[in-house]
DNA sequence: TTGTAGGCGTTATCAT
DNA sequence: ATGATAACGCCTACAA
C-alpha cells in the first residue's frame, strides 16, 4: 500500500542541513556601504530615503536574499501580521468555504491566517492560550465563547469578531452573523403554510449554537401556529446523520411525517438519499425535505435541495473588513461594537411542496 | 439585505483600546521576588528550577496573565512553531480534507499552521517571499514549484514537503503523494477491459500537474491498447465543467462516448448529473462515468461513484511527520530526501460498466 | 538552583 | 537624508 522509497543510491541530494548563519540587515548595510537603519527604511513603505541609498542598499539585499525577520519586527511594531482564525468542524463543507474566503480577504489586507482547528466546537478554550502566545494582530473566532473567554479578549485588548454565532451578550462584541433563528422560522412557516402539519426535525449537535437556534426557530414557529410537536432527533451534521434520523423519525411517529426539516444541508441530503433510495418515497410527493447553508452540493441537478442560502462570502468579506478596522484603529481611540447581521436567503428548490394541496386559503 | 445594528445605546461596552502595557516575564519575576532568568525557566520543558520557585512564578504567572511571547522567543531559539501550508484550490472539496488532517496532524506536534491561499497554482511564486518574512520552521506545499523555487527552500535550509505533485526533480525533495499517472492508467484499463471503446475524458486545468498526470495515465493507456483517440476537453475541476464537458464531448464525436474518465470527482458528478437529468442516459448502462478522488459526495446514495481513492489521511499523517522529522533533525545531520507514494484504491461504484458485455474474453 | 549579562534582528528616536 | 543608540521580550551561557 504505502511504497516509502529511501533513495538510496537513486538520489545523490541528500541535504546537508547545516547551520546557516541568517543574512539580516546588517549584512545588506555592510555590502551596500551604508548603516543598518538606512536598510531598515528601505523596507518601511513610506520611509526618507535618497534614491541612490535605495539603489543601492535594493541591490545588495537582492544579492543576499535578504527577507526581513518579521518575528524581530513585530517584537518593536507590535503588530505580528497574523489573524488567527479559529474553526471547529473542516468537514462541515460549509466552514471550508469560509475559510477560503477569510483567507483571501485576510490575504489581501496585508495579513495572513493562522489557523486553529479543533474537533468539537467546546475545545475551543483550550486553544486560547495558544493564540496569546503567537501575537497575532486579532482573531475572528467561529465557536461558541463564554463570557469569560469574551472578557479575556478585552483584557488583552485583543480584537476579536465573532463568525456565525449568536452570543447571549451581544453588546461589546463584533460580530457577522446570519440570523439562524430568523431562518428556522422562516422555514417552518413557509413548509406549514403548505399544509404540511406533521413535522420532523433532525437537529445538528447539541453543542453547535448554530444548530440551536435554528432548531428553536422552527420549532417555536410550529407552536406558535399550534401544530403537532415535531418528531425530534440529534445529528453530527453528517450525511449518516440524515439518513439514520429519517429512519428514526419514521420509527417514533409510526409514520411518514409531512416534512423534515434538518439543521444543514448535508443531513438534509442524507435524508433525501434515504427517502428516495432506501424507502422509495417520493420527495416532494409523500415527504418535503429542507435544509440551511445551499452548500455546493445542494444546488447539484441530483438534489435541488430547498434551502436557507447564507450570504458566505458577504459574511467572510465583512468579518475581514470589520477586523481590519479594530486592528488599524489607532490606540486609545474608542470603538463601537458592531454586530452585521445578514438575512438568510430562501431557496426555492424541488425538495419541498411549497404550495397548499387544497386551497383551502380561500376559506380564510 | 444587510442590517449594520450600530449599537449605539443598547450596547454600553465601547471598549477603549488604551495602550495596554503588555505582561512580561520582568513582570511576572518582579511579583514573584526572583530574576527573569528563572521565570523563563520555569516555562522551558525541562529545565532546573526548584519546586517552590516553581510555585511562586506560577501563580505570579497566573495572577497576571503571563503568556510567553513567540515572537520574542523566536528570535533566539530560531524556532517559530508554526508551519506554512500553500494550497489552492480550496473550492476543490479535496483539499479541506486534506488540510483538516494537516492541521491536526501538526497542532499534536505542537506547532500551527499558517495558511496561504492562492487562486491559481502558478500564484506560488508570489506567496513565497511571504513564506521567508515569516519564519515558518517549514512548509508543506501543495503546489507545483519550479526548479528554481525549490532550491531557493534549500538555500534558505527551510524543510519542504511537497505534497500530492509529482516533481520532474523527485530527488532531494522530500514528498508525498498519490500516483497519479499509474491512477489514470489503472482506471483507463479497468474501463477498456470492460469493452469500452470510445472515450471521452474531461480533464483538469492545464495549470494542474495533477490533472496533466492523470490525462496522460489514461491516454497513454488507451493508446497502448489500440483504441481509438478520446474526445478531449479541459475544465476547472467544478461541477460545471462537467455538465459542459459531456456536451462538447457528445458535439466533438457526433454520438455518446462510451466511456467518460473526468479530472476528477466533482466534475465527474456534473457529467453523471448532466448525463441522467438532462440527456437521459442510462449510466452506466448507455455511458460510464467515473473520477477520481473518492470525495465525501462521490459515495452518496445517488451517486456511488466508480472512482480512485487517494488515502488522504494517511498522505496528510506522512507529510506531517516527514515535515516534522526534519524539522527536528539537528543541525549538521544529513536527512536524506524520501518521497512516500501512496497507492490510488480503485472505488468499485455503481457508475461505470466493468464487465465486458458479450464475453469476447472466451475467446482469447 | 539561581542571578547577571549579552544577544537574537528589527524599528524608533534623536541627533547630525 | 543619514547614522548612532536604545528598546522590544525572551533565552542561554556563565558565574555564583
Amino acid at each position: 500500500m504505502t511504497k516509502t522509497k529511501t533513495p538510496s543510491a537513486v538520489s545523490p541530494a541528500a541535504q546537508p542541513r547545516a547551520a546557516a548563519r541568517r543574512v539580516t540587515s546588517y549584512d545588506v548595510a555592510m555590502l551596500a556601504g551604508v548603516s543598518q537603519s538606512a536598510v531598515s527604511r528601505c523596507f518601511k513603505p513610506g520611509a526618507s530615503v535618497s534614491k541612490s541609498t535605495y539603489a543601492r542598499v535594493m541591490k545588495a539585499a537582492a544579492g543576499l536574499d535578504y527577507i526581513p525577520n518579521a518575528a524581530a519586527r513585530s517584537l518593536i511594531t507590535r503588530r505580528s501580521n497574523m489573524v488567527a482564525v479559529v474553526i471547529s468542524q473542516m468537514a462541515n463543507l460549509y466552514y471550508p468555504e469560509a475559510l477560503a474566503e477569510l483567507s483571501h480577504q485576510i490575504a489581501r489586507r496585508g495579513k495572513r491566517v493562522l489557523l486553529f482547528t479543533m474537533q468539537h466546537e467546546a475545545d475551543v478554550g483550550r486553544l486560547l492560550a495558544d493564540i496569546w502566545q503567537y501575537q497575532v494582530d486579532g482573531a475572528i473566532v467561529a465557536a461558541a465563547l463564554t463570557e469569560e473567554q469574551i472578557g479575556e479578549f478585552e483584557r488583552r485588548r485583543l480584537p476579536l469578531v465573532v463568525f456565525n454565532r449568536n452570543l447571549r451578550r451581544a453588546d461589546g462584541v463584533n460580530s457577522v452573523l446570519c440570523d439562524q433563528y430568523e431562518a428556522g422560522r422562516l422555514l417552518a412557516g413557509r413548509l406549514a403554510a403548505a399544509g404540511h402539519r406533521q413535522f420532523g426535525i433532525i437537529a445538528g449537535p447539541a453543542d453547535s449554537p448554530v444548530a440551536t437556534e435554528r432548531r428553536h426557530g422552527a420549532t417555536d414557529r410550529l407552536r406558535e401556529l399550534g401544530l403537532p410537536a415535531p418528531a425530534m432527533v440529534t445529528g453530527q451534521f453528517d450525511y449518516a446523520s440524515g439518513t439514520h434520523g429519517l429512519r428514526e423519525i419514521i420509527a417514533q411517529l409510526g409514520r411518514v411525517p409531512d416534512a423534515v426539516i434538518c439543521g444543514n444541508d448535508v443531513m438534509a441530503i442524507g435524508c433525501l438519499d434515504c427517502a428516495r433510495h432506501e424507502l422509495s418515497l417520493d420527495v416532494p410527493g409523500q415527504l418535503s425535505v429542507a435544509g440551511f447553508d445551499a452548500v455546493e452540493p445542494s444546488n447539484w441537478l441530483s438534489y435541488n435541495l430547498t434551502t436557507l442560502r447564507q450570504p458566505i462570502g458577504h459574511m467572510a468579506q465583512a468579518a475581514a473588513d470589520l477586523l481590519a478596522g479594530l486592528i488599524d484603529a489607532r490606540e486609545g481611540e474608542t470603538v463601537t461594537a458592531q454586530t452585521r447581521t445578514f438575512a438568510p436567503q430562501f431557496i426555492d428548490g424541488a425538495t419541498a411542496r411549497l404550495v397548499a394541496l387544497k386551497p383551502d386559503s380561500l376559506a380564510a
